[in-house]
DNA sequence: TCAAAAGTGTTTGCCCTACACCCATGG
DNA sequence: CCATGGGTGTAGGGCAAACACTTTTGA
């Protein structure tokens, strides 16, 4: 079979939640086209490797997670012919949430990659390079919209979480103020949601919260309210 | 710039609900690989051609149906290698849904495309070619997921409908029987999912029905639930 | 007059919000 | 003992499931 001349890449929105707010890794490139512009990460498939193959090595070489753990969702795939310069580029891009980094990136191009926060850089139409614009905004809302019906706040936390650290993940990717003891009782009663540890801590002062880990629901029932 | 020999494909789902079940369109394929298997419609994309402009143009080869005015959306891409004996080809899937056709299928391959009941289909994995179960799966899962909080379901129905018409869109696509009373309340109360002609239609048989059209309204507060 | 489907009213129970209140720690 | 955040109890409103009931047609 004779193909026309074409690329397939694989491209992250790799989302945390750091200092309060929703933030994205973003690199600033150093070649042409859009030199100098921050980009999502992100790289060409190789022959023989899987979409999510080729996403998760990109992962790793941006963020340096080791990632089985990680969570990494297909979002969707943009082919607009003209949408990179040097030639039809089919992007195939991944979501993916990862907790609060200690060394915040620990790739190979760390110097030119940093986390920015996600409002900052939906409000300037140009900020980003290529169509990533739409790409990130596509992946933000798709971000919101997941945490409503599934487990998937928990992807933010490191292994060990107090109920409090995870309402601060929805308040910051929603943007809203949540009641902390509404909040509490549903996110402790909704089956498989999170599981109790038996430790505390008292790492955010106050009275010793307890510890809680992911649970196994794979979807939220009933699921939590954007307001 | 070099790339790997690759193929990109527009792969379509398309749905409609004919005598009360779900149903898909499919096609025989008549040449290798998987000749004389049922396989979903699709092509490959166009040099130049955007990958939604594709789907659009497949659907209407296969359907006859000028898709100005036919929800599409994409799914996910499907880029394993190997899927494909013939070579690389990455797979991005549309889902199409269409009301009850006339003509059941007018396209050009017209003599080797049939609807096909959705789970006829699914209880048999080796039905489908290439790794379409997983596509129609996949696909099917978004279809009934979608019914929920957006107005989708309208968009398997005629121009007008009644409210019955559109409470068996929601049965065959989700295989429950819902409570006609309380289906009427809901559809009608929520805001602008459907607008009332004046007119009304007794091909239901009973008491004449009033008929609708689709409203405006991009998703539906509240959502309608599945049981 | 009966069957069939459309549509409305009403009850009941549940869930969710709002907020009062108590608990357990550090300083 | 006070400030801070963790966590429980509970009243009240609103929504939705369940179902009795009325309406309007065709046969």
């Amino acid at each position: 079979m004779d193909f026309e001349p074409l690329g397939v890449a694989a491209d992250l929105v790799i989302l945390t939640v750091r200092d309060g707010s929703l933030q994205v890794l973003l690199i600033r490139r150093g070649i042409a086209p859009y030199r100098g512009r921050w980009a999502l990460p992100g790289g060409f498939v190789r022959p023989k490797e899987d979409l999510e193959e080729a996403a998760r090595r990109e992962l790793q070489e941006e963020t340096g997670l080791l990632s089985d753990r990680i969570h990494l969702e297909q979002v969707a795939t943009y082919g607009e012919p003209g949408r990179d310069p040097r030639g039809r580029v089919i992007s195939v891009t991944y979501l993916a949430l990862v907790p609060d980094l200690p060394s915040p990136v620990a790739g190979t191009d760390a110097a030119s990659a940093e986390w920015v926060t996600v409002d900052e850089v939906l409000t300037d139409q140009n900020r980003l390079a290529f169509d990533h614009h739409r790409i990130l905004t596509d992946a933000v809302e798709r971000a919101r919209a997941k945490l409503e019906y599934s487990p998937l706040a928990a992807a933010f936390c490191p292994d060990e979480f107090t109920i409090s650290e995870l309402r601060g993940i929805y308040e910051a990717v929603w943007g809203v103020q949540l009641d902390p003891r509404n909040f509490h009782r549903k996110a402790t009663k909704t089956d498989g949601f999170v599981i109790p540890l038996g430790a505390t801590t008292t790492r955010d002062g106050g009275r010793p919260a307890q510890l809680f880990r992911r649970g196994p629901a794979a979807t939220l029932h009933p699921p939590l309210t954007r307001g």
